[in-house]
DNA sequence: CCGTGGATTTTTATATATAAGAGACAAAAA
DNA sequence: TTTTTGTCTCTTATATATAAAAATCCACGG
């Protein structure tokens, strides 16, 4: 009744472990290897276990030892490794992303599901969500009302953004050159000029950079409402990223451009310019979620589900 | 296992109408009733029923009309019109307040369901609630930490509340003379005005208008992060204004002056005026507020409950 | 004493169960 | 027809049940 999703996560990412260390080598102890996969030593415990039965550890007292290297099919499948509640976040962003639902369309747990086949429980908790994301509205004692991914959100959204973004710089500037924040813009701002040099073949790396640098930023604001902002932002474009893949390479490589002027403005300290920089680089991505939610990122419903208005 | 506290709120909401009807008055339909009270028929047919079993009304086909007028014991009490999940949310907020929790301590669900005789899952869901607010934050597979009504709570909720209702102003400006918005605001006024003559008695009335005023402006806004931020910040003051109120006359006489000051700037539709009267009003309010945080606000704890760090 | 591993107790995540409430349909009344 | 009410079905809110995971406790070997 409760899924094993962490003990499979944790047997995988023991097995990557293990694959670098040689035959025969010790192995750490039960409380090492709590706190290397961050998981409580009973479950520790059952991997070890399972791991003994795979042949791949030996079992008992004094001295577990490797005994053989993990093979692929030793590792369970990723999409096990989610959780029933992480799982129905996936999914029903991907349902959005889809375009499943309309904007204005009523959703009900007891259909979704079944459709999603968890309970209503996990439904409800993780629906809630969605709701701080403003992409749903909940109506007490009846459905949830999904507002869509409409022009009107990602306005808002970027108003928001942007106002954050603007306010974190002031306390960005304000810390010493070799505090924390600012070495991590050093490294930040090397693997942009790497990534530039390789655009043609790499380009793809492109969003974790973007999510690094803008996070960086908004974490130095040190203000929570800030930073659980930039989550939903972050979750957001995560999912939105696939929407509209074309002219990909070029439109990485002038965001890329962006951000190098910004963090040049960021580095002269000059308010000014800093303002002006981040609001062009947002003005671009704004621009680019605008043309995939007018046209194209949804594909025509291939069924019309989890209706029930 | 669903608690009936919609039918006890109709129930009573529905002897608050009755209330003002003459006796032997024929009572509206069901369907008038249903769109009265906001609940389904199916609702009201409950309430009906009890109140024929009541002897308040008659029941039966054709013509219901009212019997006897309600008296002050038919009343539910106004405990058991809370859901069990709105209870929730309102003792943990008092708790908080009462400084039954201290910054940093970890709660465990299991337990406060006990304390608060709820299920787990009552729990659960809407402890999620206070992750928004900045107060809880969750660990996986494991207890939420307290994160404590703090000096630092008060500067972040209130960094952000100023820029958001900066923000607002200048949609609000914008906004023709003659709109909706506009038209409140000249009611809102005229309630100022009419309270600051009746300041000695009604002093205690000023925070529905301070929050109708600030609602007003976060709301033209339009943009769904800033209002449901004004919720929370909503929903906080509400609790947190009991806390102290030494010097309420006086403090409630200042802030409303405030107001008045707020309200000619934007009348005046001088970006500048506008900045500054709303700034110092808020820089009142946080002053206030920080006063509380910073000595009794909270009782010294009667008992250490909730506790398992 | 320390850390290590075994066993036991609690708590969490999630499914299932069920009463209250919403909504749909049909018959009766107007 | 249009409205009102009776009946039935489906959904939501919430409690309970239970497997998985965490936390705690304990004994043992250094």
């Amino acid at each position: 009744m409760k899924g094993n999703t962490v003990f499979k996560r944790s047997y995988n990412q023991c097995l990557r472990q293990l694959a670098g260390h040689p035959i025969g080598a010790a192995l750490p102890s039960e409380s090492e290897f709590s706190q290397l996969l961050d998981v409580s030593r009973t479950t520790v415990r059952a991997v070890l276990a399972s791991l003994a039965k795979a042949g791949i550890a030996s079992g008992g007292v004094g001295g577990r030892v490797l005994q053989r290297h993990p093979l692929a099919t030793d590792y369970f499948p990723d999409m096990q490794t989610l959780s029933a509640g992480a799982a129905v976040e996936r999914r029903f962003m991907e349902w959005i992303l889809q375009g499943d639902f309309r904007a204005g369309q009523l959703l009900n747990a007891a259909e979704l599901a079944r459709q999603f086949g968890t309970s209503t429980t996990t439904i409800r908790e993780h629906l809630a969500q969605f709701q701080h994301f403003g992409l749903l509205e909940r109506r007490p004692n009846s459905a949830w009302l999904y507002k869509g991914v409409t022009p009107d959100f990602a306005a808002e959204i970027y108003d928001v953004r942007e106002m954050f973004e603007l306010r974190a710089t002031r306390n960005f500037i304000e810390l010493a050159n070799d505090s924390p924040p600012w070495r991590e813009l050093d490294v930040i701002e090397a693997e942009h000029r790497a990534l530039l040099a390789n655009i043609d073949t790499e380009y793809q790396s492109f969003p974790q950079l973007d999510e690094r640098l803008h996070r960086l930023i908004h974490e130095t604001s040190g203000n929570r409402f800030i930073i659980d902002f930039y989550d939903i932002v972050s979750t957001f474009f995560h999912y939105t990223y696939r929407w509209n893949r074309s002219d990909e390479k070029q439109r990485n490589t002038i965001a890329l451009l962006e951000h190098l002027d910004y963090i040049e403005a960021l580095r002269s300290r000059d308010q000014r310019a800093i303002d002006a920089r981040c609001r062009k680089h947002l003005r671009t991505a704004r621009a680019t979620l605008a043309r995939s939610i007018a046209f194209g990122p949804f594909r025509v419903p291939s069924s019309p589900v989890g209706v029930s208005s």
